[in-house]
DNA sequence: TTAACGAACATTGCATGCAGTGTTTGTGCT
DNA sequence: AGCACAAACACTGCATGCAATGTTCGTTAA
């Protein structure tokens, strides 16, 4: 006997999906008891999921009031891609210095999927793989606090994604990972900085030119 | 009638106020009914408090364990000045870009009183005048997300802080405070990131050799 | 018809109950 | 004394109760 596991913490995953994917869009209320009569458990850790995804930007809470899914607006996302131009600069950096055989292997497997996805123009598809991308050289960085902010980042971004079209296409988005690939495996780190830090920045500008 | 707060938030405070400065040293226990008893307050908003700690990394918790007050070993404290020196950067970058006479007169009175701090060589204070620098310059950027996730920083490194002397002395973190004011004033973002970020990155360099 | 009102209903946030589990303490044995 | 073991105790995590508050919807008045 070892579930080991919160039933709070299968409710968190169970909503956090539910909302990343859209199925609880940007204004859906998050009804502790109509949630946990719908998932079968008590309010209890219910109430513990709202709580925590509250503290991840993933819910909105007013006093008294409840839950709902937040919208995203334009001056948040600025915010959260200023965050993010800073933080995945950091992990290119730590990563160049990590650089090794293994690391190269998997970031070009992911790249010549990436180019395959892209010319089936299977956007779905290239969602995954530019997050897949990301996470590898998260992961590579050995940076646990910068990847779990990374990760914060990426959750109220998956909701922005869906109501405004900040995607700066998808054949730009590969040229500038082999870009950032090419940095890391020259080894200079301010060169990996500079080239993860131009890909979110490109956004950045379209979003605030789209005011 | 309007408290229009909720108990936990209000205990969330305290548990936080009492790791932060030290009353609860790592290791400390924190039990959910020991709290409510002393409290006064049952135990549903202390749970809701020490979850949200937790996931601050303020308290670490273990299944059918509870949580204790964590101890920030050397490896979490490096990454955690990876992520600080990497947004530090990014505040400085754009509180550049917002640079104006308010912000300029509160730098320059913070600088003036942390002169005389460390001339009187008040320590405490010190820690204070520091933090109050910090805190104008993410205030002066306007970028919320990144200055919430400094702030959830700027907590462990408090606790970390009162075990191990990472500080690189008060009279060079004023000269390097100039230093980032003089970039910022000159409005120039290259040259305010490039102040900020070193300034964190000698506290990194220390730290790494201080294996 | 439409707007204002109020009663019925649902939800929130705090309090408390309880089974399972971990911890501590006291006891007996070597 | 030192150790094994068990019983007593305490805590965790989920379930549920409840008063206060918010929401909804039907009814009434203009």
């Amino acid at each position: 006997m070892e579930p080991g596991e919160r039933v709070g913490e299968r409710v968190y995953r169970t909503l956090r999906r539910r909302i990343l994917t859209g199925e609880f869009p940007p204004g859906t209320r998050l009804s502790v008891p109509a949630i946990a009569r719908e998932l079968g458990v008590s309010r209890s850790p219910v109430r513990d999921a709202v709580l925590q995804l509250g503290n991840e930007g993933l819910a909105q809470e007013t006093f008294n009031r409840g839950a709902i899914v937040p919208q995203i607006d334009h001056d948040q996302l600025v915010s959260l891609y200023e965050a993010r131009e800073a933080l995945e600069g950091m992990t290119a950096r730590l990563a160049t210095v990590n650089f090794g055989p293994g690391v190269r292997r998997r970031l070009l497997g992911i790249l010549d999927e990436h180019d395959e996805v892209v010319a089936a123009g299977d956007f779905t598809r290239h969602i995954d793989v530019d997050a897949a991308f990301h996470r590898e050289i998260r992961t590579a960085a050995c940076s646990p606090v910068v990847a779990r902010m990374l990760e914060e980042i990426q959750g109220q971004v998956m909701i922005a994604m869906r109501s405004t079209s900040v995607s700066g296409g998808m054949a730009h988005a590969v040229e500038d990972h082999r870009k950032i690939f090419e940095a890391l495996a020259s080894g200079d780190p301010d060169a990996g900085e500079a080239a993860a830090r131009q890909h979110i920045s490109r956004l950045t500008s379209l979003l605030r030119t789209h005011v």
